[in-house]
DNA sequence: TTTTAAATTAGAATTATTCTAACTTTGTAG
DNA sequence: CTACAAAGTTAGAATAATTCTAATTTAAAA
């Protein structure tokens, strides 16, 4: 929920923790989306860091992030329907509330542990997602 | 969760009760969605019903399905990171699940009376979904 | 009927994601 | 420290999903 600002080697301690290797770039987009609370798509991702990583590609924004989801260090959050979004696994579980009006992603406070899944199948990630209206474009805005 | 059939009256019923016309198209469409019980992705769609309307094209099935979500007739089901899928709105709200191992998106009954969220947040949709492994692939693999 | 706003169409355009094959880096072991 | 092998990265092309455009058709109200 709230962002977490994490040392060089901090972060390649999480990637080897993992037995991801600790690349340049990985180290770069996991710092990024720990330290984010945007919910950043792969795009944001690439844009935010070619200026510090010139030889970045888009190509390895997608390589890693699929890493680090595969080791449960990001989350993938299927709230945005036509790009995919990243946040931190770190972090306590919390629901999103994606608004139609203004487009954010906001994080909601809400008690996962309450949330159990039927005997049989095997869940490795959940997610508890939202659409609707902000209070912020609510007083707004007479829909 | 389970699918029924409707007769072209109720589903214009359905679409003239949100004030949508009742386009050949959305009938169709609506119909598929309502009577299937597999999350279909808007490429599913185009492909089961072209035999049946030549014309249909793909921008079609693509603004049906906006309308029909919008009119809160089907659901946009976010489990599907690289498409969207669809659902019927008329069900009981029912959490999905995903396979990573077959892609299966299985339905699971769930309480979601049970999920609220904070007050000021407008929610017009929630969505409840899981990844991970389903039994039946459980059985097939040691991981 | 006639009318008109809304919906549909085909195909081009755009955007997101993946692929490819050459190159570079990482971590390990001598 | 140096060499090696495996894994990761790169640029750009390829693919796939979605949106756009402008002409045509249709639904439903008058």
């Amino acid at each position: 929920m709230t962002a977490h600002q994490y040392t060089e080697a901090q972060l390649v301690a999480m990637l080897r923790g993992k037995n991801l290797k600790a690349s340049d770039s990985r180290i770069a987009i996991l710092g990024y989306i720990l330290s984010s609370e945007m919910h950043p798509t792969a795009d944001t991702i690439y844009n935010a860091l070619s200026a510090d990583h010139p030889s970045l590609s888009r190509a390895t924004v997608y390589n890693c992030v699929r890493a680090l989801a595969g080791a449960g260090l990001i989350n993938e959050v299927g709230i945005d329907t036509y790009n995919q979004r990243f946040d931190s696994a770190l972090e306590c579980p919390h629901a999103h509330f994606a608004c139609r009006m203004c487009g954010r992603v906001i994080d909601i406070a809400y008690d996962m542990s309450s949330i159990t899944i039927p005997a049989g199948f095997e869940s490795e990630c959940v997610n508890l997602n939202f659409k609707g209206i902000c209070p912020e474009c609510q007083s707004k805005h007479i829909d």
